[in-house]
DNA sequence: TCAAGTGATTTGTCTAGGACAAAATGAATT
DNA sequence: AATTCATTTTGTCCTAGACAAATCACTTGA
């Protein structure tokens, strides 16, 4: 039962640990010749520890944009120097080096500090643009050429989590319009992003609710109506699959009535292909500020003519 | 692409809305006859709505032991009325029945108010047992029945989420053993027990640090090393693939130095049908106050005898 | 020079039914 | 009552083929 004793992991195991799904996994078997998992007694594959921290890396830079065909037949040396040359950062910034150093202490407490005091220090808004954005785009570079390990990055995680939820300002009913309704999509895994926004909007003064990560196309639409948003706003990780990004967003924005306004936003938007007619893209939180400013300038000509 | 506009969800879509490997959803199809989904014209199986609602009928009332050839043959009103009889809400807690209200009318601020209430009424405590756990099985128990929307839930889950964070405890350095690291196993969907796990513990006064939601068994290992933890924790909705569990625990409990206790609770623990050897299974936030005071004693008089 | 096709290739997911391991049940025994 | 053992039920794994969707490599037209 236990799979470290028997020597491997059963597929099953494989596939929760790497997240490359079961067909997958015998399909590259079949056309690649990797991984070629040892077999028990009754034939089931069972796969080395070797062959799984193999998959782990071609993981990573199959999320990088390479391709299955290209690299499965590399050495497990190799692909680890890929990982390794893909990109470099020279830039040298005290604090966020400093902050990088406590992570890898894993100095969760000290960490948050630091978080707590930088956002007294310099305002919530310049924290989440000159710390945390570029920290967390670190962070996942890092992750990337294996020099921080994945609890690290959930440690990370999880400290600029609760920081932020700490400092997250209450509007309690008070916020100006427009009312924005915020989440993402199914399959999206991270939600800092969400929560930056979330926060961003709620220095403006707008009303915004969110619905955390993860509702379906047609709950959106729903809730929306429930909720009478005038703006639904989606946030997108890098890793966030780019083929269901535009049909998603286009099931979405017909579902929407014509009035409102979506917005779309984080990594994974940057270099999305197209973005459906009627939807608008922002690359940074400063485009929020702009956008909201925008819309209420709008509304307030639109209601002036009417 | 999209699946309601093709009159049905694909095999993918049921099993990441259900739960049920696609494996089961094609073997019970062979077996007893549902889900008897339509094919698209390359084949494919595409399963309408209805059968969606049925297939979650059934999941529920598995999850609360019914064995599939038993339920599968009957029909969606008789497994409604089932699911109904299974979970006895006859109970009339008005703090309970307001909060539902509010929830079904949209009034988030409104709930977190009446949460961030409670809390200062009765303590966090009582707040996580009487209040949040119980609403908590209330809202899936609706959503299982069609009475709320996913939106509703998700709205009653970050509204809860901010409340306990803001209202967590801060322990900055000055927690007594034991030392506790706090997950979810990768596939697990909610991260609301595990807050409530942490709040807990913080309230015993014991040092408990969370990776988050989903991290993978070996680098629960790594962190814990790192980390130089008493104690493993965690967390498993009743939603959580049940043959996953038994082998992942298995996994990190061999993963794990003996002398680090592994502790496992939540609705997806309650009704496992069996637990690896040196694991703890918790089935209320009251048992992990007293492990955490039994783990204490055991530690106080080993101390002594040494 | 860049945008928009077009065909070829790559890649992921689906299908079928058989096989069997693990768990639950029920009956017989201590 | 608690244990054992056989029987049923149930979930997972297997193979190998098929094909849909994404991407690449290339051409065409503005």
């Amino acid at each position: 039962m236990n799979s470290t004793s028997l020597g491997g992991l059963t597929i099953s195991a494989v596939e929760r640990e790497t997240g490359l799904s079961k067909d997958v996994l015998r399909v590259w078997e079949r056309r690649y010749g990797f991984p070629a998992p040892l077999r028990t007694a009754a034939g089931e594959r069972l796969y080395p520890e070797e062959q799984l921290a193999k998959l782990k890396l071609v993981r990573r830079l199959m999320d990088a944009g390479m391709r299955p065909g290209r690299i499965l037949s590399m050495s497990f040396e190799s692909l680890n120097g890929l990982v390794r040359g893909s990109d470099s950062e020279v830039s040298a910034d005290s604090a966020l080096d400093g902050a990088l150093a406590l992570l890898k202490a894993h100095r969760g407490a000290e960490l948050r500090s630091a978080f707590h005091h930088a956002i007294l220090h310099d305002g919530l808004f310049r924290f989440l643009t000159d710390m945390a954005t570029p920290l967390a785009i670190r962070v996942g570079n890092a992750w990337m050429r294996g020099d921080i390990r994945i609890f690290e990055e959930h440690l990370f995680t999880e400290q600029l989590t609760a920081t932020l939820r700490a400092a997250m300002p209450q509007d309690s009913g008070t916020g100006r319009p427009p009312r924005v309704l915020l989440t993402t999509l199914p399959g999206e895994q991270h939600g800092l992003g969400l929560l930056m926004a979330e926060a961003t909007l709620r220095l403006e003064g707008a009303q915004s609710i969110s619905l955390g990560p993860q509702t379906p196309v047609g709950d959106i639409a729903a809730a929306c109506l429930a909720n009478r948003s005038d703006v639904v706003a989606l946030s997108f990780s890098a890793n966030f699959p780019q083929n269901q990004l535009t049909g998603a967003v286009g099931m979405l924005r017909a579902a929407l009535p014509a009035e409102t306004a979506l917005w779309c936003g984080g990594a994974g938007v940057v270099h999305a292909r197209r973005i459906p007619d009627g939807v608008a893209r922002m690359t940074g939180l400063q485009e929020i500020r702009n956008e909201v400013a925008a819309w209420r300038a709008a509304r307030t000509e639109r209601g002036a003519q009417q």
